[in-house]
DNA sequence: ATATATTGTGCGACTAGGAGT
DNA sequence: CACTCCTAGTCGCACAATATA
C-alpha cells in the first residue's frame, strides 16, 4: 500500500503536516521538527522531509496555526471616509508602507471600518473578541481621541502614527516633527536672504497646527525675525488667499511665507501671482506635505516631505516588538520631514528695491 | 455549585461555547443550537443561554470557525506602490468601499504587496495555500494581466475592477464606462454651442485610454462634428500644454477640449490661461476622474466623476455571490461615470468673433 | 546520557449521529 | 415521530511528554 496510489495528490485537498509526512514516510512530528527546529532531525530524514513538502506544496495553514497559538498576525487598520475631499495621498502612502513591514515579520494588515470617535469602540471590542485581529495600528488620530487609552486599559498592543496632544499621551506613536519642518523652513529663508518671513496656518486647537506655529517661532526668534506675522484660517485656498493679500498689504510686508500645508501654499501663490508678482523671486513660499501637485510645472511648491514610509516601518516595528499584555512603556518617535526646494522659494534678491524692478 | 463562583469571568481567558454552555447549564451543542438553528431550542433554554452569552460577553472565535469550515472570511486585495506619484484617490475610495461591502457580509479585506505581472503569482499562490484569504479583489489591472486567467485556472474566486482589454476575458470583472463618459462630454459641449471639440489623451496602447477616446469618437460622428481632432501623449501636464499649443495654433482651432485625466486637463487650462484666454468662455475643457483639485476655486474644472463606491459594492457583491470551486459563467458591469459641470465648460459663445472681444 | 523520532492532547467551532422525553 | 438536548469526533497545528536506539 505504501507509496501506492492512495496518496496521490488529491486536487481539492490540501497538504497537511500529516500528509507530508505519510509521504516521506514520518510521524507529522517530524515534519514540524523540519520546519521549526530541523537541526533536531536528521540530515537524511530532514531532506527526505523537504522533498515531502516540495513535492506537495506545503504550506503550513495560518489558520490552525493561530487557533492553535491563539494569535491572528493580522493587524487591524481602521479606512476613515475621506475628509471633505481632501488630497490625502499621505495615508495611501502609509498603508503601503505597514503592508510591507507587517509583511516582513510574516503579518498582514486587516481593513475595517468604524464610526470615529467613542462610537466606533465597538468595533474594536468586536475584532478583538472574535480574535480577528491581535493589535492595531492607529491613524486618523485627533486632539482627545479615545482609542488610545481604551486599548491601554485593555492591555491590547497598538501604536499609533500621530499624537493625541492632549496632555497624557497613551501608548506609543510615531510622528512627524511638524515643529522641526517648519524650523527648517525658515531657516531656508533666512538663508536665502529673506528677513521678513510669515506664518500661514490654521485656527488654533489643532495639534498639528500649533506645532508646525511653534516651530516656525521659534526659528524666527532664534534668527532675530519678527514673531508677529502670523495668519490663520481653515485649510482652504480660497481663505487662504485673502489672508495673504492681507499680509502683502502691510507696510512692512513679508517677504516669505511658511504655510502649513499645501493647499494653503496654493492660494498663497494664487494671490502673488494675482498680484503680478512672481514666487520665489519676489516672495517665497514653503508648503507641507508635499503633496503631487507640489511638483508640477508650473507650480514647483517647495514643501515639506513627511517620512511617511519611515514612519510606517517604525510604527509596525514597534508594534510587533511589543508584548501583548499589560503595557510596557510606551515608545515615542519622532520622525523629521525633509524640506523638497523647488522654485517658489529661490530666486530672491534681498535688495527691496529690486522687487518691482525685476518685473521689468 | 451553579451560579457559583468557579464561573467568573476569569479576566484573560476569552469566553467559548463550552464556558457559555457551562454558566448556562446545557452542553456547548445546545449554545451553538442557540446561535445557528434557534427555534430547535426550548425558549426557556434558549433566554438562558442568551442570558449567559451577554453576561461572558461571547462573541464566536472566528479563527475557530474559519478551520473548521476552511473558510478565511478574507479578501485580499493587492496595494501597488504608487506610480509615479499620481494623484490616485480613486483607489483609496474604491478601498473604503469594498471593506465597508465586505463587512456588511461577514468579511474583512486583507491587504497585500506583490510584484507586479509574472512574478507576483507566487504571492497569491502562497496566500491560498496559507489560506490566509479565500477571494480577491482585484485592481490596477494592465492589458495582459496574468492574474486573471491563473485564477480562474485554480478555481479561485475573484472579481476585478477593470478589464484587461486583451482580447478574451477571464472571470468577472466591474468597471467604468469611460466611452460614455467622453461621449456625455461631447454632448454636453455641443449643447453649450461647440462645433469643434478636441480629444486630448494618452498614447494608443492602454485599453482604458482608447476606450475614452472611441467614446468621445462615436459621440462626434453622431453630432456630425469633425473627428480628426486628436493629440496624444503621456499623462503629464507639460506635454498635454505643448499639445493644447498646438491644438489652439490650428487654423480651425478648437473651442473646447475632452481630456482623457485631469491632469491632461490641468496643463489645457495651464496653456488656455497663458494665451489670456478664458476657460469656459473662450475654450471649454473637461477632464476625467474629478480629482479633489477639480473643484478648487479658481480651477473648477469639469469632469467626468467615477461611481468608485458603486463599483466597489458591486465587486464585493458578485465577488460573495461566487462559489467557490468552478468557475460560473463569468459577470461584467460596465458602470456609467457622471460629469461634474463647472465652469471650466460653462459659459461659451457660439460667435467666434465675441471671443476675443470678451476680454474687453 | 544524547540524538532522533513518536504518540497524546487541546485550541474552539462545527457536524453527524444519537438519547431521552 | 416529533421535540429537545447531548456525546463523540473533526479541522491542522503546536507543544509536552514520551519512546527507541
Amino acid at each position: 500500500m505504501l507509496g501506492g496510489r492512495d496518496e496521490e495528490v488529491d486536487a481539492g485537498a490540501s497538504p497537511t503536516m500529516t500528509s507530508v509526512g505519510r509521504a516521506a514516510g514520518v510521524s507529522r512530528q517530524t515534519v514540524w521538527n523540519v520546519l521549526h527546529s530541523p537541526n533536531r532531525v536528521r540530515q537524511e530524514t530532514r531532506e527526505r522531509v523537504e522533498d515531502a513538502i516540495r513535492d506537495q506544496r506545503y504550506r503550513p495553514n495560518r489558520v490552525a496555526s493561530s487557533l492553535r497559538t491563539r494569535t491572528a498576525r493580522l493587524l487591524g487598520y481602521c479606512v476613515m471616509p475621506r475628509q471633505g475631499g481632501e488630497i490625502n495621498v499621505v495615508l495611501h502612502r502609509f498603508l503601503r508602507a505597514i503592508t510591507r513591514a507587517a509583511e516582513e515579520r510574516g503579518y498582514h494588515v486587516l481593513l475595517f471600518t468604524a464610526a470615529p470617535g467613542q462610537d466606533g469602540l465597538p468595533t474594536y471590542a468586536e475584532l478583538l473578541a472574535e480574535h480577528t485581529v491581535d493589535r492595531f495600528v492607529l491613524s486618523d488620530t485627533t486632539v482627545g481621541d479615545p482609542r488610545q487609552r481604551w486599548l491601554v486599559e485593555r492591555g491590547v498592543p497598538f501604536v499609533a502614527f500621530g499624537r493625541t496632544w492632549s496632555g497624557v499621551e497613551h501608548g506609543s506613536w510615531v510622528d512627524v516633527d511638524g515643529a522641526a519642518g517648519t524650523a527648517a523652513a525658515v531657516d531656508h529663508l533666512r538663508e536665502q536672504g529673506h528677513l521678513r518671513i510669515a506664518f500661514l496656518g490654521w485656527p488654533p486647537g489643532s495639534g498639528v497646527g500649533d506645532d508646525r506655529l511653534a516651530g516656525w517661532a521659534r526659528a524666527c526668534a532664534r534668527h532675530g525675525l519678527p514673531g508677529d506675522l502670523v495668519a490663520r484660517c481653515e485649510d482652504s485656498i480660497e481663505a487662504s488667499r485673502e489672508l495673504t493679500g492681507g499680509l502683502l498689504d502691510l507696510a512692512h510686508a513679508p517677504s516669505a511665507v511658511v504655510c502649513a500645508s499645501d493647499v494653503l501654499a496654493m492660494g498663497c501663490l494664487a494671490e502673488i501671482r494675482a498680484r503680478g508678482l512672481r514666487p520665489g523671486h519676489d516672495v517665497a513660499v514653503v508648503g507641507f506635505d508635499d503633496t503631487p501637485f507640489a511638483r508640477l510645472p508650473g507650480i514647483e511648491l517647495s514643501s515639506l516631505d513627511q517620512p511617511v514610509e519611515t514612519v510606517g516601518a517604525e510604527v509596525v516595528r514597534l508594534l510587533l516588538d511589543m508584548l501583548s499584555g499589560e503595557a510596557r512603556q510606551p515608545l515615542h518617535a519622532l520622525l523629521e520631514p525633509s524640506l523638497r526646494v523647488r522654485s517658489s522659494s529661490l530666486g530672491f534678491h534681498a535688495d527691496p528695491g529690486s522687487r518691482r524692478e525685476s518685473e521689468r
